[in-house]
DNA sequence: CAGAAAAGATGCGTGCACGCAAGTTTGCGT
DNA sequence: ACGCAAACTTGCGTGCACGCATCTTTTCTG
């Protein structure tokens, strides 16, 4: 139920009532996950508060999410890769494919609410939240592969997935330099006044992602 | 303990009396736990039983492995990931990176002794096995970014890390596109005198690694 | 409209997985 | 040779994380 297979056909009848009360579920315990975390510091929350907070039991709540962590960083990411996604198909196919995704990646990892702030905040404290942060980046692969696939032709499919899931190992990499930056444990646990300068997470994301630019051009014009 | 820092810098004075005895210990869990998950079936071993049969304590053995899969497939992978990264250095430096790391990868995933067969199918019948046999991939990153840091130059080492990255994804790609070949747990379980076409790999293996082909090329000749 | 099938919620039991503290072993410097 | 520091081992307690069985709710079909 956690692994979430996503298809580029957005087209499909409005879920039922099930569904919804699915997605109603998973998003009152993310955000329950994230209350409780910055109420009581990351330490001072249990699987049995979030469930208690968001009116399911513990097992249902390992029937969503794999730890206390995920939920956490689920409020924060909140189908970000679903938007790379969409925001690489909107573009212009004139644009060139890798700027297309650079920018949606950095589009979509920079436009942050203040409440994303300070949950940012929380998850440069622990080593177990920068963790399951990081690995949220797998999520970019199947939305992107998807869009990818279409615009380079199904006949590369292969091609498409490895360059989506190349995305997310470089999103990943930048990210975490971005928050080895911003002071790990034993640094940043603690210390006071420190900012998340996201000034500098463009210039990391595009860095990490322009060695895989002349790939994206091989696939995007392979008579060259 | 377990995160393994990798350094390129192979001359190094002989290890002493304590790195000597973790590497024992360490090979002598994941030996168990091959064993006895041959021998009992993957389901009838417990982290208790494999740490009974190494000699030490339940929490030592969570101090080197953190699940009971981890030591199983680290029985199978046995630092095939330095030794990717130790091929890649042998080679001539005229000969094509790009290829150099794709026969590299290809002759370490094909390199199977008749054990680690034996070990294989065993990993495709349970999926928490495959999902942990495809983790072992990420270990590819570390010593192959120090390889490529150094062909590359070291100015280039956030492209090292970015390219090495992309190589272990496009191998967990490729691994798991040969694991689903060979069938799934509701195909494979159970199943007999079902083997594993090793003949289909390295295709599957220069397949994957192939789209990255360009991005290598640019970062080896920037000039271009 | 009613019954069957599918999917979700939950309790229970079991096996972890980890932080902490205390004891032991190894390495290093004098 | 000895003392101290670092690293490792281990017991203990706690909080999971998951499989299984059972019950409930939703969807689908005739």
């Amino acid at each position: 139920m956690r692994s979430h297979l996503w298809k580029a056909d957005t087209v499909s009848p409005p879920p039922g009532l099930r569904e919804r009360k699915k997605q109603a579920t998973r998003e009152a315990l993310r955000e329950a996950a994230l209350r409780l975390a910055v109420e009581r510091g990351p330490d001072g929350v249990r699987v049995e508060d979030i469930a208690e907070a968001a009116g399911v039991s513990p097992r249902t709540y390992n029937n969503y999410f794999a730890s206390r962590e995920q939920a956490i960083v689920a409020a924060v990411t909140a189908d970000r890769e679903t938007r790379i996604a969409a925001a690489v198909a909107a573009r212009p196919t004139e644009v060139r494919l890798a700027d297309a995704v650079t920018e949606a990646v950095v589009e979509q990892y920079t436009n942050t609410r203040e409440h994303e702030r300070e949950a940012l905040l929380l998850i440069t404290t622990r080593t177990a939240l920068r963790e399951a942060f990081l690995d949220t980046t797998t999520g970019i692969e199947a939305p992107l592969t998807a869009v990818l696939a279409e615009r380079l032709g199904d006949t590369e499919a292969r091609t498409a997935r490895v360059l989506a899931a190349s995305v997310a190992t470089a999103v990943r990499i930048a990210l975490d330099e971005w928050l080895q930056g911003t002071g790990t444990d034993a640094a940043g646990a603690g210390a006071t006044g420190l900012l998340i300068p996201s000034g500098a997470l463009p210039d990391l994301l595009r860095g990490a992602l322009a060695p895989l630019a002349p790939a994206f051009d091989a696939a995007e014009n392979p008579s060259r």
